[in-house]
DNA sequence: GAAACTCGCCAAAGCGCTTTGGATATCGGC
DNA sequence: GCCGATATCCAAAGCGCTTTGGCGAGTTTC
């Protein structure tokens, strides 16, 4: 059923039901309320792709995922993200369309979404350090929201993120003031934007502490289960091991666990850990007792 | 950059160009170079939009990610599979349309899909014992492949799937085979397809040992970390623990890891645990030396 | 050397919408 | 009873492509 053969059933022009479906006033009260019920009856909805071919709009929202080449590895907030971002698009009439690509060829991506005038705008995913995208995107004038934020970047751009520079200076400054003065930070790959602000946040607290930072008990790495559970087996090998951790996700924190019990001691009773917790569906902080302590923040909502 | 400016660019028309670009033969070789050459330089792309709406093909795939009312959990494994299948619309020139729903509107997105031929077809996650989505599916006419099976399903389908029966049943009878008497099964919620399949495994491959199944041994839920360690615990704490476990997924596994330790057992000493991997990219069976015993299947490849 | 093809190209219609620029009818107001 | 608003509606153009039906010019065929 298109809008033709809708209108042409109902006696109007095509004009006039268009109007009445999108809430024109040229159209009289009853008139529309046929076609309204018209449109229901035979379940009619408008192609989102002719509609985009005669509005020069597309409905559509790119999601454009960066996978590094040489991890391989999609971040599992991704799930979490899109999640949320699908409930919007879905009240609002709008269609997501996504994109996995090794972060090298991103470029690409980005210049055939713009090109094939396949979307409205993007969501970019994962900024870095002063992040080569927003450059990018700004020259191909394809709007966009970073996920995030780039640090360095010069130019201007529009960005959604926690405070993560707080939240582990004050995650930092809680495990300082229980008196811990070696504190194994287990972080993100470095280049990331928000790996560096964790970083930052840390290394104030220690400061405001009066701890030196030790390089020894700083690893980064993608944030994997095995990340987690590397580190801290290596720092808790040293001769002057950290006495508690602080991890940049749940994923870590469950490694940094398991090395904690590998080597014979128990978190939170030899060894503490404070975890960045981005509230995932199925990777909960426990149930009525949390499994670690943490700072929090729904990647969803 | 769009069709008519190029063509007119070329002094060629717009039927010349267009074929020229899509590889008819109504094109000699010279002008087909030229053309091509012309469309790199002003890196012209056709839109999708309108070649969508003149072919009357969507060159879009539709993917549709249940997400339980009950529980708001999108299933990690989603990621994975969305970059795996990324990878492969990339270079087919097609793009990917993600819908994240609540279940229990699912019905109506397919139809949205299907009015607004906005889709070629789509990919059905998550499918459950006698899917009502498959018969939905068929009458609305809207081609699809089914990530997992259906029993139940008497209409015929395209799948997509893992042995996930024999994969338990040999998890399970290495299990017995190493004497265990008291396997506990911590599975998937059990009106999920590869839930049922993997329980049916398990329960052959007992009864081919000539074990009774016990009920108290035998746990379903989403596949989240507290399930696992719930369950664990659970079971453990009876008068008659299990001695062995098998997990339908690493996270479930690593919450009865946790559980295990709670209690003050060791595992892989006091008791064994066998997981089923999907290869998750940030969640890896540990390095060198892996975590658990697993049967794994990547859902990326 | 004429008939019959084949090649290489083009004009124009059509895909399903929105939107511009009227057209017609109705209605006060004086 | 006429004029200018106002309220409703419509025909047609246009969005950027593909595809149908043709049309000359060159090539075979016999």
């Amino acid at each position: 059923m298109n809008l033709k053969e809708l209108s042409q059933n109902l006696g109007l022009s095509q004009t006039t039901v268009s109007r009445a479906l999108n809430g024109y006033p040229e159209v009289s009260p009853a008139t529309r309320k046929r076609v309204e019920e018209a449109a229901k009856r035979h379940n009619y909805r408008p192609s989102n792709r002719a509609k985009g071919l005669a509005t020069g709009k597309a409905l559509t929202i790119g999601h454009v995922i960066p996978v590094s080449s040489k991890h391989e590895m999609v971040n599992p907030i991704f799930g979490d993200f899109i999640a949320g971002a699908g409930e919007t698009y879905a009240r609002s009439g709008y269609e997501m369309i996504l994109t996995i690509v090794d972060d090298a060829k991103e470029a690409d991506v980005y210049e055939g979404l713009k090109a094939r005038r396949a979307v409205d705008g993007v969501v970019v995913h994962g900024p870095r350090l002063n992040d080569p995208r927003i450059p990018l995107l700004h020259e191909l004038e394809l709007p966009f929201v970073v996920h995030g934020r780039s640090s360095g970047c010069t130019l201007p751009y529009s960005w959604l993120d926690v405070n993560n520079r707080q939240s582990f200076e004050s995650a930092t400054s809680y495990l300082c003031d229980l008196g811990h003065r070696r504190i194994g930070l287990v972080n993100g790959l470095e280049d990331m934007d928000f790996a560096q602000r964790r970083r930052d946040g840390y290394l104030t607290a220690l400061k405001a502490h009066e701890i030196a930072p030790d390089p020894a008990l700083m690893r980064s790495n993608e944030m994997t289960e095995v990340h987690g559970f590397n580190s801290a087996r290596e720092m808790l090998a040293s001769d002057t091991p950290p006495t508690a951790f602080i991890c940049a996700s749940m994923i870590c924190a469950l490694g940094v666990r398991r090395a904690i019990e590998d080597v014979g001691l128990t978190m939170g009773r030899d060894v503490s850990v404070v975890t960045h917790d981005d509230a995932l569906s199925y990777l909960q902080n426990g149930d009525e007792t949390p499994i670690f302590t943490a700072v929090r923040s729904s990647v969803r909502e």
